[in-house]
DNA sequence: GATTAATTTGGGACCGGTTTCATGAGTGTT
DNA sequence: AACACTCATGAAACCGGTCCCAAATTAATC
């Protein structure tokens, strides 16, 4: 099992191979303009014949710069995030950085952790990816290294963060169940101090005022933002007295949860209860029936936020994109007579 | 927009605060025992007080060895090479080494170059979690770097190649549905030359011809992998005129795709038609019904893989864990009378 | 053709660590 | 007390690049 690896050709052998020196090497390989036709071709191929990779970590020891970007993500696998984390991954693909990836598990410690990790790894960069790490600690964290954050809102930090707007989406999707004849709207939240939470059920509930009707914490019932937990939802409301012709969840997954117990119970889906959700994860256009819900533009908040480091590293001015949620119609509200 | 960042310490800053040489940080850093006590806490002093974290690059240039792995996945975003990627992820977690991730994007092209990036980087090894790349430039690549690729199957790789058996899942799928009564079996295969694929198929095929029926062409449809595929395959199906009471899709998405189509066309799922997946990937449980499926142990796939390769860097042994396939029982069977 | 300006080029310091090697101090042996 | 042997420590070379600076070459100006 013991094998041999080939020492790497550096930038010395190519400069003795194509007689010159290593800070023509060096030139070549930057492009630096201003040097000579003939040594550029021999450097060249130097380099081809003996398949010269530049070293990075000396690049980057050298230079100041290491070429990568950190990247703390959450739970990789959770749908909602992993986009955002593509969204991230494709955009840098673009750019000549190259991501470094840590999960931050949504633990604070875990995520302080990670992000010391990619400091010591002397990134160029860095963007947290939602995440739990107190404001305070990031401010301090942004005067060390160059800071974008995607998927959370932080006062002051206008340029250097990008969220989506959580009330807006939930607002016309709850709108929307109104506008198609029901009062009754169950609502199921998320984790109580998740801050996407708060303001989906604020959406909820401003929604409901508005169209005077009166919020009812008899129909609320607070989640987790897993499947499992919309299973519960949907049996507590059904076990409770007050009735309800329609479930707004405030992600996919709890829908999709609340879905199945209503399938469960021989409860037809929109028939008899409509079903709402929000994030609009893929599998979502194909359970049945495809669900009605709110679309984040995910991937291109990761994009943007990808995009918006890199212009702030190169010095460029960079604008917003437009990044707002929109609801997507599907089969899973019916109108109410 | 302009920000300042404050200049990070170097072990110089250390050694001379804590008034000893550059060398004895060295090896208070690194534990090489045989250092006196007080000026090891002296070190440790001078550390904490300038918040010392020494410099990755530095490190890897000078040890020869960068104390990171390459990881080069597929399409981040689907759930089973997600699944993988977590696991590795969260097993690199545990040990020394970071993970760089680079999306291979199914491309030939992009994943030797993705590879190429991460060899640039000096990367200490590197993780192919299935990828395109022929078999015969993989054996180059290992003869630079040692290299363990994960859910693909490569002839004479034995210690360094992890996957999972397609065929006695999706043969064990089959018999289930063989067993339930059903003898009329469409199937629905993934990409024609994805090895994958090829022996989900054969799995089919074999369990059939075991139990002594006959394979029927006009029972097969060939899918992509993704859902709206399924959705072609149901409709293409059931508009042939051979009749059949249940439909194998060689994955959980094709399966959902086509169990929305079955929906459409009001047909009862298990009752008219029976369907099963593979993968069990994790909304498959909250589908309705809920998908019986072949489950792949994709997460410890990846955690086998990024371990194996950190035994292999530190030159320990390691045994293979068991990894099978399993088959699980949910609702979208019924048994044939 | 001589002088000056512009452009290439090589030498070498430097980035921030690790590691080899030689030195000096401390211990033990006879 | 002299000698051999450990052990801790600092000096300096080195890893593989970048980049500043001065020398050398070429082009431009009068």
């Amino acid at each position: 099992m013991n094998r041999k690896y080939e020492k790497k050709p550096t930038i010395k052998d190519i400069a003795d191979k194509a007689k010159v020196s290593k800070s023509t090497v060096s030139r070549v390989i930057n492009n630096s303009r201003s040097v000579n036709e003939k040594k550029r071709k021999a450097v060249l191929a130097a380099m081809k014949k003996l398949d010269f990779r530049p070293n990075q970590l000396a690049r980057g020891l050298a230079g100041g710069r290491s070429n990568t970007i950190g990247v703390v993500t959450h739970d990789i696998g959770s749908p909602f995030y992993d986009s955002v984390a593509r969204g991230v991954a494709i955009e840098l693909g673009e750019s000549p950085y190259s991501p470094i990836f840590v999960d931050g598990q949504w633990h604070d410690e875990v995520e302080e952790n990670a992000i010391h990790t990619l400091i010591e790894r002397r990134v160029d960069g860095l963007i947290l990816i939602g995440g739990t790490v107190s404001q305070k600690k990031l401010n301090k964290i942004r005067d060390e290294i160059p800071l974008v954050v995607a998927g959370r809102e932080i006062s002051d930090w206008e340029d250097s963060c990008f969220y989506i707007d959580n009330f807006a989406g939930s607002y016309e999707a709850t709108k929307y169940l109104i506008d198609s004849g029901h009062t009754e709207i169950a609502f199921i939240s998320g984790i109580k101090n998740h801050q996407d939470a708060i303001r989906r059920k604020k959406g909820y509930t401003q929604a409901l005022k508005d169209s005077g009707i009166e919020v009812n914490e008899a129909l609320m019932f607070e989640g987790d933002f897993r499947a499992p937990s919309g299973v519960l939802a949907a049996e507590s409301l059904l076990n409770r007295s007050t009735r309800f012709s329609a479930i707004f969840a405030s992600n996919d997954e709890m829908a999709i949860g609340a879905r199945l117990y209503l399938y469960r119970r021989g409860i037809r889906v929109p028939e008899d209860i409509s079903v709402v959700g929000f994030d609009d994860q893929p599998t979502s256009a194909f359970v049945t029936p495809p669900l009605t819900t709110v679309r984040q533009p995910a991937f291109e908040l990761g994009g943007a936020a990808a995009k918006a480091l890199v212009h702030l590293l190169d010095d460029k001015p960079y604008e917003l994109p437009e990044l707002s949620t929109k609801l997507i119609i599907r089969e899973s509200v019916a109108r109410r007579k």
